[in-house]
Formats: structure tokens, sequence, C-alpha cells
DNA sequence: GAAGATTACACAAACGTTTGATCATAAGAA
DNA sequence: TTCTTATGATCAAACGTTTGTGTAATCTTC
């Protein structure tokens, strides 16, 4: 038979010691109005009585539960792991636990999580939007509840709201300069689905080294694909396939590449095509064949600055004056896989 | 200025309909005592004025929260990124919310988790306990209140607890018998911290076969490592100057074999050692020069088995009998890299 | 030694919800 | 008509904590 001790609260502790309730919650709370010697009184015996305050007690009485939530699409991806632990680092440090919810990249899903966390009162949201999501009302809802939501890597296009991404562009621009320099002159670009920001970047980074090196671009070498395998594939024989078949392919990330090189060597078309990816995951330490260059998106830097800027927004909250929003930008580095360092 | 709506609460809903808050609660319950007319009335305005039920609230008046607890060393290993998406996955089926922590592998930090996991009132734990750990009095404090523990993968040396692991038993010892039966006599084991239990077994799945062909065991082709690079490189150290020197090694996991492969490398003594390592992760598929073969340990299966567990122990934790110590086993099984298939 | 200030505590409301107990009204039975 | 019974709603307590206000008793100060 359990002894199934419920927990001991202020209120035993009173009585046990014959006070009411708001000496013994603030002799807790080493409030100046209480004399030391109940002070240390009420601390002995809630220490001897093994007492725990009750988180939820709290939170509901003052409005705020010190939790935050986070809401990934995948949370076996690499990146967002990293993410997720950098994220807990910081919570853990400002004394915040977080809730944590995963899309799988469903939207209904998504809509549900948010729902789920906002009965959860949390005190803020860190979001990487789930990659088929078009309407974000369910984010906007959680404004008016005064939920400070903070967008981080996948980014809806709205405009006002707070973010913090990678500056993919200058990875971009970085890349297929690079690329040029080794004298390639038809590149490819297997991106992901165009509904995400990072897609467009990286279409915009694109086209914006092509410019600046003069040369004329071609919409046709850039092909969509929703980050599977197969659908690599099928991106990778349309380049293949194309009048002006590339010699090297930047990918929407290394997974994406590895994808491709692995499709490749199925293929037997060997065909010696340079790869540069997205990420620079520790993944590439390992590969056979490595994209020659990552850029690298520093996850972890990039959750840290969401959880910042989450805290940040959960205190001054409350000021009268309209804060603006802010759109944190990691700049991004694009690296060589064989030196890990950073690229010329 | 930001219209900071307060959440509406269930007495408001009372107030605009002249009712009172008891029939407004028994309304959006489908309490059979409300008629139809109110009952509709009710939800109608409800959902109009955008009301959402306070789970702080709720649980504090249930004495429930929902949620449940899971601590892990580190979130950004695929393993436990792994286990824990399997166990969000089941905790959304289930209506419930996780909250995270990690350990970081250190003691203190662990005992503050579980602290602050206990003042937020959670169902249920779980917990891959953090490898420095010696004092497990926390845990069992957890019990006292009646908060069920499901102790996953690294689990403490105690009798009094649920788990879920894997066999590394049988698993290993197929390892060693793999190696045998490919002509090895001299098979090094670079394991983890004696203090892990999946240590010990690794040990003793290999002297199991060792013993099971009939050959000498040989304690000092047995060498620990705190599991980072330079530890594996040392530990690789001591097993070539081994008067034995072995010609096939068991790691401790995927990490530790590429480690080692990558110390051999660098040594340039590259005299061909065969690795057999655990995790199976998908790493190895991208592996230059990868272990032949590794014990997968299926940590999907496990976060969900721990979660199931949890939830049943959660719904039957008030019943009078004591119903004994769950020890789930998930079998393992080793994997031909090679194929990605079992090994024979 | 009385007015005022200070000290050390108690009282009670509030946070949002659930739920057992209670009560009013109308219908049905006698 | 009066007693009983359904029906449909209300009252109030409870969950554990914080905090503004009230209030004795003690201490100043002249």
């Amino acid at each position: 038979m359990k002894s199934l001790n419920k927990p001991v609260t202020i209120k035993e502790i009173a009585k046990t010691l014959g006070l009411s309730v708001s000496t013994v919650s603030r002799a807790l709370h080493e409030h100046p109005s209480i004399s030391v010697s109940t002070r240390l009184k009420v601390q002995q015996t809630a220490r001897a009585m093994d007492y725990e305050p009750d988180q939820r007690a709290i939170s509901f009485q003052k409005g705020k539960t010190n939790t935050i939530g986070v809401i990934l699409p995948e949370l076996a991806e690499t990146f967002f792991a990293t993410a997720l632990s950098s994220i807990e680092d910081m919570a853990y440090k400002n004394n915040y636990t977080i809730l944590l919810a995963q899309s799988h990249d469903v939207e209904e899903r998504e809509k549900l999580l948010v729902e789920k966390l906002k009965n959860h009162r949390i005190d803020g949201l860190i979001v990487s939007v789930a990659k088929t999501t078009t309407d974000f009302s369910h984010f906007e809802q959680l404004d008016k509840y005064g939920i400070p939501v903070v967008f981080f890597d996948r980014i809806p296009p709205l405009t006002a709201i707070h973010s913090v991404a990678s500056n993919i562009l200058t990875g971009s621009t970085a890349a297929v300069d690079f690329l040029l320099k080794r004298g390639h002159r038809s590149i490819g670009l297997i991106n992901g689905p165009k509904t995400l920001l990072a897609s467009r970047q990286r279409t915009e980074g694109y086209v914006k080294a092509l410019q600046k090196n003069r040369l004329k671009y071609d919409p046709s070498l850039i092909v969509d694909c929703d980050l599977t395998e197969e659908s690599t594939h099928a991106a990778l024989q349309t380049l293949l396939n194309h009048k002006r078949k590339p010699s090297a392919i930047v990918t929407f990330n290394d997974y994406v590449s590895a994808f491709a090189i692995r499709g490749l060597h199925r293929i037997k078309k060997s065909t010696a095509i340079e790869f540069v990816s997205y990420a620079n995951s520790p993944l590439l330490d390992f590969l056979e064949n490595p994209p020659i260059a990552s850029v690298e998106q520093f996850p972890g830097v990039q959750g840290q600055k969401a959880i910042e800027l989450l805290l940040n927004l959960i205190q001054t909250e409350h000021s009268p004056e309209p804060q603006g929003y802010y759109r944190i930008i990691v700049e991004s580095e694009l690296m060589c896989t064989s030196l890990n360092k950073k690229a010329p």
C-alpha cells in the first residue's frame, strides 16, 4: 500500500505553527514585515515538512506561468534539436521551463498545438512554422492575449512579427560566388518549397550572385523539391536533363545534397558535379563525397537569439509605447567542408 | 497602443448571459442537468467571445496538470532527439504536453530540474539519468508525491523502479559473435563509464560471447572512455599498445567508433581494424569507413514504450494493490552497415 | 503619559474552474 | 388541493498562493 503523501501546502505549515497563511507566505519570501525569529521558524519547518511550492497555484495567482512554448516541425532533425538545446539552456538560466510540441509540418496539428499551449497560458512562444502552413491567424490570435511570439528560422511572410533567422542572402550569394570563382558557368539550384521564406531567400541570393557577375539568370535552372529524398531525385533528374546541364548545384540543405549525391551515384552518370549546400551539419564530416562547401546557419546561436528576444519581449510586454518589431538576423557563413573554415 | 485583451473567463460569459458560472461551466461540459437551449446559447457565446479555458485553473482545481516531464542529458544528440520525438507524438495523441529539460549530464542540474518539474506538478516523469549521477534520492522523492517515474535508456542501479531500455546483452553477444565468426581472435572493447548500466551490459555481453565460444577473457582488452573524442583516442591508444593488439574493436556507440576510426586514420597506423558499434545512427550511412555493423537500439520504440508505460502508470496510479515494477526491454539488433539489415 | 510611529502579525479577497449541495418552479399523482 | 418528483438553474466551497488592508502591541518622542 503506497502511502500517497499529498504535497504539503503552506496552509499546513501555518496550522502546525499556529500562524496565518499570509505570515508563512511572507516568511518564505523574506518579507521585511516578518520578524527574524518567525521567519527562521517557518523556513525550518517548511524544510522539515518537505514543502515545495505549487507552481500551478503561484502562476495562477500571479498571472504568469514561467513557461514558454516551443513548436518545431521535427524534433529529430539535427538543426532543430541543436536550436532546441540552446533554447532550453537559456530558458533554464532564466528560470523558465519549456513546453515542447512538434508539428510534423502539418498545419492542422500546428493550430491545435498553439491552442493547447495557449490554454496552458505560456508566457511566450517560439515557433518554426510548418512547411504547409498558409494561414497564420492562429499565431496572430496569441497577440490578442498578450503572448509574444518569436518566429524562428521558418518565418511566415508577415510584417508585424518578431523573428530570428539567418541571413541566407549573404550566404547564398557567397555560395554561388564561390562556385563561379571555381569556373562553373551553369549552376543549378535544388530549392525547397516556394512557401518558405528561406526558399525565396536562397533564390534571391542565387540571382544576386549571377547579376553581380553579369551572367544571365536562367529560371529553369532552379527546381523545387519538398526536401524528401524522392523529390530531390526528381529535381536532380530535371537538372540533368536540362539543355545547359549544370556542372555545379546548390541545394536547400545538407540532406538534400546528400540525397542528390546519392542519387547521382545511383544513376551511375557520375558526372563530376560539385555541390554546395546549407546547414554545415556534423554529418558533412563523414560524407563520402561531401559538398565542397556549406552555408553554416548557426542553429544554436539562432535558438539563443530567439529566446533572448522572447524573454526580453515578455519583460517589457506591458510597456505603453509600441516597440516595433524585431527582425534579428544571424549572419550565415559559407564554410569549406575540407577545412571547416570560412570560405574565401 | 496594444489593446491587451485579458483572456475571457467563464465568469464574463456568465455575466453577459445573466447566468451563474456553474451553469456556464456545466453547459460547456454538456452536463445533463442543463437545458438544451441554455447549453446552445452558452456554447455559442463562448465561441463568439473567443473563450479558451485556462488550463492552469483546471489543473489546479482537478489536481492534474496533463503534463509530463522529460529530462534528457543532451537534446542535440540524435539518439535522444529521436526518442523525444516519439515521446512527444505519443503525448500529443493522449492530450498531454511535455515539459522539457536537459541535464547536460551534470547531477546538480538534474536535481534542480527534478525539483522544478515537481513544482510544476507534472503528472509523470521520463528521465534518462546523467552520466555523473550517483545519488538518486531526488527521483525517489517523486514517489512520495505519487508522481510516477519511468527511467529510460540510462537506468540507475535501483530495483524499485520502472524502466525501459534496450536489451544490450543480446546485441552485445551478437556483435562479438559476429566478429568471432569473421575470424577475429583478439577483440577490444572501448566502453563507456562504468557507472552506466549500459556499460556494464556491454561488458557482460562481451564476456558472454567469449565464454560461449570457449575463448579466454582478457579484462585488459576492455578500456573505458568518457565518450569524448579525446578520451576515445586515449582508449584506442591503449588497445593499440596492447600485447595482444586487437584486430577488431567494439565501441560503446557510433560516435566512439567514428572517433576511433578517425583517430586510427590520423595516426596513419591504418592497421585494418574492424569496428562494431552501437546505435546504428543515420550517420553510418555516410561514414567513409563505417563500422561493419552496429547494434540498433530503436530509440523511437524505446521512447514510445516509455511514455506508454508512464501513461499507464498515471492512470492506474491510485489503484490500491501494489502493481510491482515494470522493466520493459526493447530487443536490440545487430545491423550490418552495408546492407542495413539484420546481421546473420 | 499621550500622540504618533513602528513592528509583527492576521484577515480576506482574488486568480478561474469544477462540483456537491441546494433551491425554485412547474408538472404529475394522490 | 396538497404532496411528490423532475427539471434546470444557483450557491458556495475548494484547489494553493500572493498581497492589500486592518489591527493589535510595542516603541518613540517631547
